[in-house]
DNA sequence: CGACTTTGACCTGCGC
DNA sequence: GCGCAGGTCAAAGTCG
């Protein structure tokens, strides 16, 4: 009787059967949340659910009420509450099922979601390299027309020259640093001793006097050329060009080329007028096969006392204990100071690596921080630079360009020419990430590359400042950000072993960058980027030359790329 | 002995 | 005009 209950009792029940709603939850399980682990967490709901059922309750209650029952009656009750429990294990199947549906459908919603973001990433992606591939060109584009455009006033100027005066004024042969350039190496190919460190055909006058617009033409267009071809001097030329072009807007400007050519620097120009003193020197200069001692001239003195080959100062602050930021040139040391308000010396040095360099070099410790050195150059450089040396010219010119044209008042094509190279130069050296100090009080213009503070600390001292001085008289952009960055910070704080990164770690970091620019896959840029790093660690760790700051300006450039890449894959 | 550094004197510009 | 401060010169000293 109780078993035909039961099987009475199962037939009913048939479509709620526990094994058969097992199998229908595992199916729907393992077809629609193998990838989420719903069927784990439909288990657990199920089993938490069956632990938790309500008529656990009514059949404790049938259980009580069977009690005094007899054997046979007994067995039926128990039969039954086996069907109780299977009919509360139909109901919690019913809950499981509709929240395992419920999961399902959020996770194709998520799915839904991850797809439209995927998509828009990738968009995201392809916008953003599209951007750099034309801000590169847009850049070489910019890079070529400033080039042509100066050889184009350079040839006017020689024009001018041989239907004017007959002498190139001693600020032009300044100015057209990058043609008297082309003139050396142009010479050099000819010239009876090419082992000369520096072709003498640099010292010897320029040949406006004599040269027509033809040869002179030729001479720009070779100036094209070696600028793509040749590195180390190219670079020279193009880490000049902001104070070149301010020269050349100067002496546009002010109709100082008579000033100028008075001033004892024509006889640089004419070998006629040179007195015998100077040409010697320059002789043994030039003839000098290795290294070259200080030899004070009155040309030197001209040059020196012509305020405009000296105009922008830049300072770099930097964390060293060792006397002076090793930046790859040479100097000499010519003169100390105490200095009113700071304790500390200052040293004054020039520039020995050519005769009449007129670049300075100011070395003071911080008042405040003694292990803060600041080294203030000023000027740039007329002649070719070692290699370790150009990274920190060519940023320190850059930012001094940057200076110069951001105080200038002037609207000169040449001037806001300068300036965008300038703000390039920096952007190319420091990714973007320069943000140097610019101060218009002292009565030289000069511009703070803080290399000793964070982004955020100096943020926070330039709004300061601002809210001080209520003007813009100290307008910040904070500083390089080395503080807090592992690399950059062991540079800096490592400068005993002062570093040498050679020219090939820039050029093979901006191949890198030009390879991942035109379109090149993932894997070959990080190929490129992973052999610049090698080659500037390798560089680093093995000359003992260069600057801490640059190895920190190349960390920022080099943790820049790294964080891009981690941010795209 | 040459190259480099040190250091006191000198020059120059600027503010009062 | 004077004083001050920054910058430079050049003789003397130092070092390899």
């Amino acid at each position: 009787m109780a078993h035909k209950v039961s099987s009475e009792t199962l037939q009913l029940l048939q479509p709620f059967k526990i094994g058969t709603g097992e199998s229908q939850f595992v199916g729907l399980c393992t077809s629609q949340a193998k990838t989420t682990h719903q069927f784990l967490q439909g288990n657990e709901v199920r089993s938490s659910l069956k632990r938790r059922s309500p008529c656990d309750h009514d059949r404790s209650a049938v259980k009580r009420k069977s009690g005094s029952a007899s054997s046979s009656s007994e067995r039926s009750s128990a039969d039954d509450l086996e069907l109780e429990d299977e009919f509360d294990a139909q109901k919690q199947l019913e809950k499981t099922k509709t929240e395992v549906e419920r999961m399902v459908h959020e996770n194709q919603k998520m799915r839904r979601m991850l797809s439209v973001m995927a998509e828009e990433y990738s968009l995201l992606k392809q916008h953003l390299h599209h951007t750099a591939v034309t801000r590169k060109q847009e850049h070489e584009a910019r890079i070529i027309t400033q080039t042509s455009e100066r050889a184009e006033r350079v040839d006017d100027r020689l024009f001018q020259a041989t239907l004017g005066p007959q002498r190139l004024s001693p600020r032009k042969s300044y100015t057209t640093l990058s043609t008297s350039t082309t003139s050396r190496s142009s010479e050099r190919s000819r010239s009876p001793t090419p082992t000369a460190p520096i072709s003498s055909s640099f010292y010897q006058p320029t040949q406006a006097a004599g040269e027509s617009e033809k040869q002179s033409k030729a001479k720009s267009s070779e100036l094209n050329q070696e600028q793509s071809s040749r590195t180390g001097e190219n670079i020279m030329v193009a880490e000049t060009m902001p104070l070149q072009a301010l020269r050349e807007a100067d002496a546009e400007k002010e109709g100082s080329l008579q000033r100028v050519a008075s001033s004892g620097f024509q006889e640089s120009s004419t070998p006629e007028t040179r007195p015998d003193s100077d040409h010697e020197a320059n002789k043994n200069y030039a003839s000098e096969p290795s290294g070259w001692s200080w030899q004070p001239t009155k040309r030197m003195k001209s040059v020196l006392q012509d305020t405009s080959v000296r105009t922008a100062r830049v300072s770099v602050r930097t964390r060293t204990d060792a006397p002076t930021m090793a930046d790859g040139c040479q100097w000499r040391k010519y003169g100390q100071k105490l200095a009113k308000g700071n304790p500390c010396p200052r040293s004054y040095y020039r520039c020995t690596v050519a005769p009449d360099c007129p670049v300075r070099k100011q070395v003071q410790r911080c008042a405040e921080d003694r292990s803060v050195l600041t080294t203030t150059y000023q000027g740039a450089h007329n002649h070719p630079l070692p290699a370790a040396a150009v990274a920190m010219a060519s940023t320190t010119s850059a930012a001094a360009g940057m200076l110069l044209m951001s105080s200038s008042t002037s609207s000169d094509r040449a001037r806001s020419e300068a300036l965008k190279h300038g703000i390039e130069n920096l952007a190319t050296f420091n990714n973007q990430t320069s943000l140097p100090i610019i101060s218009a009080s002292t009565p030289c213009p000069s511009v703070m590359l803080d290399l000793t503070r964070s982004f955020q600390n100096e943020c926070n001292s330039a709004a300061a400042a601002v809210k001080a001085n209520g003007s813009a008289s100290r307008f910040s952009f904070a500083s390089f950000r080395s503080q807090g960055h592992p690399f950059s910070e062991a540079a800096v704080a490592a400068e005993k072993p002062s570093f040498q990164l050679n020219h090939s770690a820039f050029v093979g970091y901006s191949q890198g960058q030009a390879a991942a620019a035109n379109g090149s896959e993932k894997a070959a840029r990080s190929v490129e980027l992973a052999q610049s790093v090698t080659e500037a660690t390798a560089a680093i760790t093995s000359d003992p030359k260069f600057t801490a700051a640059v190895a920190a300006v190349v960390a920022s450039i080099i943790s820049s790329e790294s964080l891009g890449q981690m941010i795209i894959s």
